[in-house]
DNA sequence: CGAGACCTTGACAACGTTGTCGTGAAGGCT
DNA sequence: AGCCTTCACGACAACGTTGTCAAGGTCTCG
């Protein structure tokens, strides 16, 4: 972890082929050479601070430009006495995931008019690789870590905040850590789906969402469970599957659901891809235009499938926006919760048999 | 650019209110004085370096542990003589693209399994963003830079290399600048998606791409008038559109090229986003059955939409991993190119008039 | 048993910057 | 004129690490 691979026999001094010499970056004595004052007085000039003459600081700024100066990030980083490395860290399950690439786009948005930079990594779910790479990031010195976290374990959180990096987190919360979030209703966001299709006369309602140690999925489910016993219809066991995790487990759930003696004539599904694949499975039954649908989650071209598919849509990358926001600001704390919407597209507007 | 904002007269040495009060990091000397030892000898540990004995390695490994030490990167950064970071920068059009998104993931795992953290930024083809986000990437002493660049300029590029990073191109490709580059045969591809189109009978085939500007644009035309040329069919510049850059305006050169009194039977749309409009003005039109549809770069649904949309698939996770690979290797070099497959799902089987 | 080789360990400089303090000159006051 | 304050600037330490070199100990071998 943190060092390069490469043969470390390698001739370091050895002839330039494969890469270029690399012109040693100019520092800031090197444009104190060339601006005839101290290098203090340049670094002063550099960070915009008062006590220099105008005149000298045109010197100065005019030599910066001729060697085309910058700053040395990890000497600043080491130096400054709050540690600041302009630097966030984002972790989240998949950043091939639609949603979760417009919530990095939020971030990046908002970082980048901060002058602040980015890392980015993807977890899968990974409790492991959640760790390593908030320890890589940690060890980096970001100054906050936007995280959608896996579990329910702080542990490695706590030691970021230690560390003097702040934590936000987003999407996902976690007991027992007192850190600014972005988060989404997903019970009333569910519970309005679910209502939706109880409108349409469906009694039967379907529900397949990923493994309840998700934080989302939890939510969501308790969405499900108390819009149907609202409407005072008991749970059916049989109707509900909670281990959507991967492409295949989910189809596999829907299949299963459309086998049941007593099938369902609507499907609530618990976030995007899971409505994806569902989709994919009513169509290869020819059931598409025949049992609902509502996802969590909206996603590209659902406007343009047959029937169009009626979500909850959530605006990630808003919660994107805010979440680095909350990053950037020392003050920011609480949780922040953003709205969904139901959009209807026809899916969900099939009616039941009521 | 690179400095944090907020008031730089707030007091530095205030109440702990807002923030952790950020226990002091324990450094190589806190381990030292633990186990008793130079610090030394605790860096020759900590790095693996020989020439300890096996009995004060693990005393200090336990000192180590107990104390929760982690290296200071920017202390690293600052004092190694190859300047290695294990740190990459991306700079990409927009990591919200699916196609981005995936080329993204291929490069964050590959620099995951190496110890390397992934700098993340979209250009969305902002020329002065992209400098910008190279010179903070550059200033962060990124070991490399990979990126899809928006235009032909190099000197950012050239700047970054002076300044000692590796720079990989993938997607696009620059003159005058000989960096690795991972890319895909364009024109090839899209030859083989109008080949294809005209071994259904069609004649008149419409072309939706984005601006010539864009290295990707320039080839999948190419290939577009290559087919076209070869199978002695006349370019119709009515039926040409090289402007496809928004989404709104996409949708209006379809509606143009419908609009004409001999409309295209078959479009080819030179990208993702613009293949997605023109299936939604087909639809809205009743067309979808009826005019043929090739598109470059798959994307997710494409199978599920009536029809399937044929494509000319790439494989941008595998694009990424291999830039990856080319920015670790000191000896990576030259253009890999990646192959890409026509996916037959049903638009681009539609016949033509012949 | 002594000389050389090797192994282990430590002392110290250096990386490029920021923070603290000192110094000399200019300016304001009595 | 003499004293105190203010301003512009410089000298220097320090951040936490790696690279270089030297010192002392142990081992090998004649």
């Amino acid at each position: 972890m943190g060092s390069l691979p490469g043969a470390p026999m390698a001739p370091t001094g050895g002839p330039p082929v494969g890469g270029p010499i690399g012109r040693r970056r100019p520092t800031l004595r090197d444009v104190a050479a060339l601006a005839g004052v101290s290098f203090k007085t340049v670094s002063r000039v550099v960070n915009g601070e008062s006590g220099v003459s105008p005149a000298v600081a045109d010197r100065v700024r005019e030599a910066a430009d001729q060697l085309g100066y910058r700053p040395n990030a990890a000497a600043t980083a080491l130096r400054r006495s709050d540690h600041r490395t302009a630097t966030f860290g984002v972790l989240l399950e998949d950043a091939g995931n639609p949603f979760f690439a417009a919530l990095l786009r939020g971030i990046e948005e908002v970082a980048r008019g901060n002058g602040v930079a980015v890392f980015t990594s993807s977890t899968d779910l990974d409790v492991d690789r959640e760790r390593d790479m908030t320890a890589a990031f940690a060890a980096r010195q970001v100054d906050a870590l936007i995280t959608a976290p896996t579990e329910s374990d702080a542990q490695h959180l706590m030691r970021a905040l230690e560390e003097g990096s702040r934590v936000v987190l987003v999407d996902r919360t976690i007991d027992g850590i007192n850190v600014p979030s972005v988060l989404v209703d997903n019970q009333a966001g569910a519970r309005a789906g679910v209502e939706h299709l109880l409108s349409q006369g469906h009694r039967r309602i379907g529900y397949i969402g990923r493994n309840p140690s998700i934080y989302t999925s939890r939510g969501r489910y308790a969405g499900y469970v108390e819009a149907l016993t609202a409407a005072g219809i008991e749970i059916d066991p049989a109707l509900v599957r909670r281990e959507g995790a991967t492409r295949s487990s989910a189809h596999l759930q829907v299949e299963e659901l459309l086998d049941l003696a007593e099938p369902p004539t609507a499907l609530f599904t618990a976030q995007d891809l899971i409505t994806m694949t569902a989709v994919s499975a009513l169509q290869r039954r020819g059931l598409a235009d025949r049992v609902a649908l509502v996802g969590f989650d909206d996603f590209e071209l659902a406007d343009l499938l047959q029937p169009g598919v009626t979500v909850i849509a959530q605006d990630p990358r808003r919660m994107g926006a805010l979440a680095a926001e909350l990053a950037l600001d020392p003050e920011g704390s609480g949780v922040h919760l953003v709205a969904t919407r139901l959009i209807a597209r026809g899916s969900g507007e099939i009616a039941g048999p009521g």
